[in-house]
DNA sequence: CATGAATGAGTCTTCATTCAT
DNA sequence: AATGAATGAAGACTCATTCAT
């Protein structure tokens, strides 16, 4: 942030894509401290140290950033997933733990970038862009999800109940993350996913391989 | 909505405590439409049938009516739980069921309230309200669901873990229902979650005894 | 104009009629001085001693006040000149010169009010609107000189060559008035009308009846 | 529009002269279209097909676009009744005639020119400017209106009047081919001018000479 | 000569709050 | 207790102008 690193005058161009970054992560930061209600276009490029003409220039319109910044979260979480579902090399239980710990992966699971996801799911129309947005994602990540738990040895009605259960649960930690900093942690919340895959395959998620003896 | 059944003197002058109310229920239906950013005082006037003036004479500013609101739901929810936790009448199974499944209730879980709680999630600022706010309730529930898990022969560390869990399907099942609607509803929310119990209390929490057969 | 002689308590509370009527009144005068473009909101209710927000109160944007300006005085013209046309006891020569010289009607054709029809004649956007709300008043008032040239014995072929000659005539005058009033005013443009009237009809309109000498 | 027969390459350093013209020409089009006020810089370089910074590299300042712009057309139309006013093959009729209706050439009175002209009218600041730059050339171009009037046996007083008449109707006439282009074109404006000279010097002006059997 | 990304002052508009009635 | 016209600060957005390349 800031890119107090660069000169005043190499601030002053830069590639489209680079600029268009710096905003969004500017807003991340301003949303996750202030809430999409309190997010302004001058905290916004003022943070970012840059002029307040450049959304404009950029993004065109304000709500044409926040959803940019949402796209850019959801598009850098679903490609982390995915990564591990097309990733022949697996074993069933890896897929799905690799699919499911990648909620909450260091750089995915920050305490900025939760609250702003929560932060646009508290907003209407940005929660009707992002079904719109995420729909093909989510349908073919219930799938990868529920394709494994087959393979696994459940069967398919029981397999919808576990996704549900299993996706709850990881939407649940992150909501515990982001209210309950002091209670809770991301190493934890992966010890508690693990667990309960445990009681679901007690084999294959034996709690002496508990995730922290696990790379995630 | 509200007192169509008065005439239009009668609705001049009203208590103090029923034009309030009248204001925090406009003030849910907004915020679950618009959400906290694009929800105005205007809006909630006109949509209770209210002059202008009214939050200001009630609320005195837009802040705390938006407090008052939220605190309205953490205290419905949280009462609605307590008397389940302080009635001596029931089993322990009886209390953890009755604990959990008070935030399925049909009249605390429905759609307009599980966008509000998502909305003010949201908002960093009232974030920090609700926790100074319920702290001491979250405490207590958290104690209590943790007191039936021992009662119920987990160890303090186990339950610690598994009151983690159990909170953590309840607020994910609540964003599902908000995020997807039509792939989940409230009973079968309260089916996973009793599932879930399942694994950890197999004979108390019997898959024959499904919640779809029990008196929620 | 400022209302000066109402003090500013009286000042909070107007009529929604009075209070939109000011605000055109100061478009008017903030419109002759800096044109369209040059006319800010915060001009015009400074102008009007009013506060920023009551443009959006009363008027909902900038682009309706300024509709609803050109529309006032469209339809203070129009008013005038239709009084005349429908007054049936008026003579035919009477009537004429009674629908040309509301043109030049001292409340009508003042310094600012002309400026301010020609700064909306120079916006294409407002040409069209004007176009559209005054197709009616304009047709009527083309055939209702018509028809008095062709009682005064003009044929219909005669009479609309003269319509266009009469009304450029007026039109004219009215930008000369503009753009060099120190060259020309209001009772020398009548007086010049009635001359060109006079040359179409010498009996009707004799120079020793020049306007001068006529109440208008 | 401009220069499509040159190379993109030779298209990057023109002369300064035609690049001053081509910004001219955009502009004429551009405040034809948007009127003065919806006229941006980035609109009128854009219609050029030239990049930003040219208008400050050529003309400093918007506004000095605008006032060459104004001053172009100012030009314009003087140098072409300048040039029949000091023809001295020209008898007094043909002067009159050919000074007038240079005003109605197809290349000065365009839709675009004269929407133009208009638009500069409308503006209190370009109206100034105006003046001030076409004094010189309004007295002398008066001047020799009267003093061909006066040639043809007007008194001068008469011949005050008459250029006051007769240059309404012209700027008159321009407004009614601007407002209502359909009602009326350059030929008809031209027979209207025609048959207003043919009421003052029946003799010279016949009217079975009229300007569609003239050469304008 | 020419480009176009960047700037930031200026505008329109929204909206929480006030207050005379 | 209630009204709603009025206020004015604050925000999003526009756009003339600058300047490094």
């Amino acid at each position: 942030m800031m890119d107090g690193n660069l000169d005043p005058k190499s601030r002053r161009f830069a590639p489209k894509e680079v600029r268009k970054q710096q905003l969004i992560d500017a807003t991340l930061e301003v949303i996750s401290e202030k809430g999409v209600s309190g997010t302004t276009t001058s905290q916004v490029t003022s943070r970012a140290g840059l002029s307040a003409g450049l959304i404009s220039l950029h993004f065109k319109t304000k709500d044409n950033l926040l959803r940019s910044t949402l796209e850019y979260l959801a598009v850098e979480l679903a490609e982390r997933w995915q990564e591990v579902q097309t990733d022949e090399t697996l074993t069933s239980e890896e897929k799905l733990w690799g699919i499911i710990s990648a909620s909450f992966a260091p750089d995915i699971c920050t305490h900025v970038k939760v609250r702003v996801w929560f932060a646009f799911f508290g907003e209407a129309e940005y929660r009707g862009f992002y079904r719109e947005m995420v729909e093909k994602f989510d349908t073919e990540r219930a799938d990868a999800i529920a394709d494994v738990l087959v393979e696994l040895g459940q069967s398919p009605d029981e397999a919808l109940g576990t996704v549900q259960t299993i996706e709850g649960i990881a939407d649940g930690l992150w909501l515990s993350l982001m209210l309950y900093p002091d209670w809770i942690d991301i190493e934890t919340c992966k010890i508690r996913v693990w667990n309960l895959l445990n009681k679901y395959f007690p084999d294959r998620f034996a709690l002496s391989a508990q995730p922290d003896a696990v790379t995630s």
